[in-house]
DNA sequence: TGTACATCAGTGAACGCGCGTTCACTGATGTAC
DNA sequence: TGTACATCAGTGAACGCGCGTTCACTGATGTAC
């Protein structure tokens, strides 16, 4: 079982760190072991020290995996909207659906790595991939309106993440609902303007 | 030193979750032991037993002292308003100032919970907890604008409660300021407009 | 009011456990001939 | 192409440590007389 051939063991590096950014948007960067995260991608916890430096150093790695393979789900479903929709407004229905609320570990990894990042230590490399998904994020929502400005880009953002950070906290409650339905009046598209986003949203939406 | 007074008792109690309601926003839950806070409270950890059943009913108890203080807080807050201020964007400006950013010991619970709470299992007590201090947030942002409807404030809550853990997640970072700004411009006072909002505004804010 | 004693809040050692990390070992890989 | 051997990816036991929780103990509190 020992002494994989190198490209298999390339692709342990890889299976850990998409496990990585799977259960540390799920469970919190401290409530994943490395037992538990080797586990998951079939190995051994002692494996660990051969692909990465330290816990820590996975999380930064992992962190920019999350964002990067968000990034490129967001563009492939954009890619899949038809020519005439109104981008921003199917990616706000997207964002706001019930697989980002209720499957955090496929979600936006704004929301499901923001306080991991906001308690690391003030020198911890996760920090600044942290910002630079974000920048990426608003980029992309950038150029999906052209002709809005930064600023407002910037608010419909906070808006969507603290919306699903909010609704994750209180899924269960009626205000769960309640927050989803009234923040996708105002940035969603409506199911019968994008016959996509009426497959993401939950009927009660 | 053991057989503390009956009052005393009941002092230490409190101090112990005026202690955790602080340390669980700043850290985490899981990232204080119960000797963390019970040495914070003055105390050894062998007593912590004989105030709380366990550190999960301590989390519950904690959530609701979080959400009580911020919320009398806020109300003391507002009344040392001019009568003539525009209390939800002076409110919005405390909520986006930089004491909530830097200090999420004595910020949001709302924001220093979230994630916390999400992750809490399904029938965790702090969960209904935690719901319930949203909507009482909620509650008191609809009395300052009585003309408002409940859809207009949630979204309103969900953008603030977004900023701040956008903001918290990238301090010291450019993008974190440029937020800020951007969501002040729209949802707070202008500091011309009222002398409080910009005591605690930053300079740069 | 004063005395004797039961109560019990707080102490600190100890429990089993899981953590991040290390390391001697294994045996298939990959290379030198 | 075939053989001999050095390399090294992965294994699993072990390390020190801190966790949540328990418990025998202490001695001031609070009560009964």
């Amino acid at each position: 079982m020992p002494r994989v051939s190198k490209v298999q063991a390339a692709q342990n590096r890889d299976t850990i760190l998409d496990v990585s950014a799977r259960l540390f948007r799920e469970r919190g960067i401290g409530g994943v072991s490395v037992a538990d995260l080797m586990a998951d991608a079939g190995l051994t916890h002692g494996g660990f020290y051969g692909h990465f430096d330290s816990k820590e150093a996975l999380a930064a790695e992992a962190c920019a995996r999350a964002f990067t393979q968000s990034a490129e789900r967001r563009q492939a479903r954009i890619d899949a909207l038809p020519a005439d929709a109104d981008v921003p407004r199917a990616y706000a229905a997207m964002f706001l659906g019930e697989k980002n609320i209720c499957s955090p570990g496929d979600g936006c990894p704004a929301v499901g790595l923001a306080s991991d990042i906001a308690r690391q230590p003030a020198d911890a490399p996760a920090r600044g991939v942290y910002a630079e998904g974000v920048e990426g994020m608003l980029q992309d929502l950038m150029s999906m309106a052209p002709a809005a400005n930064r600023a407002d880009v910037l608010l419909r953002l906070a808006t969507l993440v603290g919306t699903v950070t909010l609704a994750r906290a209180t899924v269960g409650q009626p205000i769960s609902d309640e927050l989803l339905a009234a923040v996708r009046t105002v940035l969603a598209a409506p199911p019968e303007k994008s016959g996509w986003a009426s497959s993401v949203l939950p009927p009660s939406g």
